[in-house]
DNA sequence: GTCTATATTCAGATAGAC
DNA sequence: GTCTATCTGAATATAGAC
């Protein structure tokens, strides 16, 4: 048996091209190439390419969501909760060369169901909340200065790490996002 | 004569299209349909949609190059300055049913011509370096609290409103771009 | 400068055999 | 579950008349 079935198989391959490409610049034709069946049997997996985006979005969502609760067991403070979660960002622009999937499907909302859109944002909803509580926590911990409000810090500090990587992605330079990230990363002590 | 001529006309409706849709969310067709030529016209004001890219930077660039150099020229202050930039950025909006020009080139610069994704960087270029000038006003003159480095408070801020944008877009919530740019705003004091 | 007509290519999707 | 074959529509683009 294969490695990966070939359902998983076309969610990579349609992940990795609508991170890299946009949600429009992917065709069945290419996960077919790529992945090794012919483009009509894509729609056994998958009937519409409106459904595969859902199912997308849907995967993106529950495998963050583990990430984040695993770096919640994983670290007490505050400062290192908030730490994780960026690295998380930048690994999944993996060298600047790619979008999360939040940042590609928000961009190009307009051509996506609405379940998606309904999708994308209970996601920054989701990390929105788990961000609220790493500031709490930073701020209770003294391990994040400065402070006053931890959702406000959550909802900009989302807008940072999006912002940041679609600036590095677009001048292809992944220091760029952590040049945008420094004054956040001198106010974490811990 | 009409009040604008149809190479203006038809600037006008792809920069409203690619903002909306992304560029490669619009096609000729629409354009046509929007100015009322057929689509064949189009072709010799724009031969091609790259070239139609590239006016549309071009375009671009030099307008909000002329805003800022009205809002330098306007305003005395640093935090007055970033203020009415910030402005621009809520108002280019259109309410959050649009991005601006950068953020929705950057999405899929992948299917631009180098030519553009050149332009897009000369652009962000400009508006760092004009807001490293705004941080360092609203440092020297005290209207900017919590200014240590002007050129990094720039660069985040860059991707603070980028993100924002998508964010509020995103969510059709325009306030979400205020609420998000909150901290910032509390910093400013005149 | 705009038109009609057309060329070419490619997209997403379906039917039905194996 | 995968294939071949095909449909339909839409995209960018070109040629040449007016």
């Amino acid at each position: 048996m294969p490695v990966t079935d070939t359902k998983t198989a076309l969610l990579n391959s349609a992940e990795h091209a609508a991170r890299t490409l946009g949600f429009d610049g992917f065709s069945y034709a290419d996960l077919a190439e790529d992945v090794g069946i012919r483009k009509a049997s894509i729609h056994h997996h998958f009937p519409s390419k409106a459904k595969l985006s859902v199912a997308l979005m849907q995967r993106y969502y529950e495998t963050f969501n583990t990430v984040c609760s695993e770096i919640t067991a994983n670290n007490a403070s505050g400062g290192a909760q908030l730490t994780h979660l960026i690295d998380q960002y930048r690994m999944g622009s993996d060298d600047g060369k790619r979008l999360c999937l939040c940042v590609s499907f928000s961009a190009c909302r307009d051509s996506l169901p609405q379940d998606v859109v309904d999708q994308i944002s209970l996601f920054r909803a989701m990390v929105v909340k788990w961000m609220t509580g790493a500031f709490e926590n930073g701020r209770k911990d003294g391990s994040i200065s400065g402070v006053t409000d931890p959702k406000l810090e959550a909802i900009s500090t989302m807008s940072l790490l999006e912002g940041a990587q679609l600036a590095a992605r677009s001048e292809e330079s992944p220091e760029l996002f952590d040049t945008a990230l420094t004054l956040l990363h001198l106010r974490i002590s811990a």
